[in-house]
DNA sequence: CCCCATGATTTAAG
DNA sequence: CTTAAATCATGGGG
């Protein structure tokens, strides 16, 4: 098989010298011709060489030939100084070569892989620990009961982690069978072929570069298989699902509780995420959206905007039915406003308009401080916690929207899925 | 089926 | 980073 190929190789190798520099001292003269002599002495030494294995290995027949030649070969005196000499002599050739192309800078894309494998917990620390760790983290930190959603993903990542860990170890087996084998062999062939250990060493380097490209192309077909389960199990815009009649209920009461600034602030996003059990991402989410939605809607459908309010209304005289954290103070100020009716577009700006004073540059607190609370109006009418903010934000009403009902929610969406 | 409410993502601006 | 706005894709009701 390979056996060929080596010979060839080493062959070459030995050609090769002829021309090269094999040494830098000495009269260039004399140092061409004597390295013409030894060339032509070293071809002629491995052709007869080569032939004589090529023939042993078509035909048995030969053997006895070929043994007596091996023979002959071994038990000659200037047999190991000859070895020596060409040896040497390889190893500067071989040297050579191995220096314009042995570097090997750990290939950028094959550390890309790795590094991406380690990420999705299939390449990382032993079986068990990757993936179940990893998604037993993410579960965790998510709040939860999301484990149906990835159950599924995970099953195909340990799946996948199964495959790639398999394959790797069948690679590595064959790698070393097969390492081990051409080691073997060279080392048999060594005495009757000038083989050094160093080209031996050469040779293990080269089948480890040849096999790791294989191992390279099971890990970019890993890759792409994590991929593809990704994008198919973890996009989660396939799997949106309503968020709980509750959780609707707890972010709509802070909406229309803030309707003059709903930015909650980081903190405020958190305990309603807490509340509600999603995450802050989805909090963020939700009142983008309901901002936005809200915004469009304007003079119609308000109606049940009402409904919250009163809820709230409620709530708050009863002692806080809903969480603690609808800001009291508000309550009333809502109550008027609702009460004062809707033609809030046009009223809205004179509504708010007026008021505390202090303008913080509305919307981008730096979660300085929650928007909510402090704000109670002394009198009577709007809270907002800015000032003219209040404006900022299209006139306030009402407008509900009572949403659906469902329940589950996705867990925090770990962010960057690699691209491959 | 369609249609729309809705959560998530993308895009663009700051 | 956050946000508004547009857009996507699903869930679920008629």
């Amino acid at each position: 098989m390979d056996e060929q190929r080596m010979m060839g190789m080493l062959s070459q190798a030995g050609y090769g010298m002829q021309g090269g520099p094999v040494d830098g001292v000495g009269d260039p003269g004399v140092q061409e011709g004597r390295k013409q002599d030894i060339g032509d002495i070293l071809q002629q030494i491995m052709t007869i060489t080569d032939q004589s294995l090529d023939e042993a290995q078509a035909r048995a027949s030969y053997e006895a030939q070929m043994n007596m030649q091996k023979h002959t070969l071994n038990s000659h005196r200037m047999k190991p100084a000859l070895f020596s000499v060409l040896c040497e002599i390889k190893e500067k050739t071989v040297l050579s070569i191995r220096n314009t192309n042995e570097d090997e800078p750990p290939d950028p894309q094959l550390m890309r892989l790795d590094n991406m494998l380690i990420a999705e917990g299939v390449a990382g620390p032993e079986k068990g620990g990757g993936a179940g760790a990893a998604a037993s983290a993410s579960a965790a930190a998510s709040g939860g009961d999301n484990a149906i959603e990835h159950s599924d993903y995970r099953a195909k990542l340990a799946q996948i982690r199964q495959i790639y860990h398999t394959e790797l170890e069948k690679y590595e087996q064959a790698c070393n069978e097969f390492t081990t084998h051409v080691v073997n062999l060279l080392r048999e062939q060594s005495r009757t072929r000038p083989i050094a250990p160093k080209e031996i060493e050469r040779m293990v380097s080269i089948i480890r570069k040849k096999f790791s490209a294989i191992e390279m192309q099971l890990k970019q077909s890993t890759c792409e298989a994590v991929m593809i389960l990704r994008s198919r199990f973890l996009d989660a815009r396939r799997k949106r699902r309503n968020f709980s009649k509750q959780a609707s209920e707890i972010l709509n009461e802070y909406f229309y509780a803030h309707l003059s600034n709903p930015y909650p602030s980081e903190e405020a996003k958190e305990e309603l995420a807490r509340k509600c059990g999603i995450t802050v991402s989805q909090v963020s989410n939700w009142f983008g959206n309901k901002r936005i939605r809200y915004k469009k809607n304007i003079g119609k459908a308000q109606e049940e905007a009402n409904l919250y309010a009163a809820k709230t209304a409620a709530a708050a005289s009863q002692g806080g039915v809903h969480e603690g954290y609808m800001p009291q103070g508000q309550l009333g100020s809502y109550m008027n406003l609702n009460g004062d009716n809707y033609q809030a577009d046009s009223v809205g700006a004179n509504v708010q308009s007026q008021v505390s004073g202090m303008h913080r540059g509305y919307g981008h607190h730096t979660s300085s401080s929650p928007p909510d609370m402090g704000s109670r109006d002394g009198g009577s009418r709007t809270t907002s916690p800015g000032g003219e903010d209040s404006n900022s934000f299209p006139n306030i009403h009402d407008l509900n929207s009572n949403s659906g009902d469902g329940s589950y929610h996705d867990e925090e969406p770990s962010n960057k899925r690699p691209k491959v």
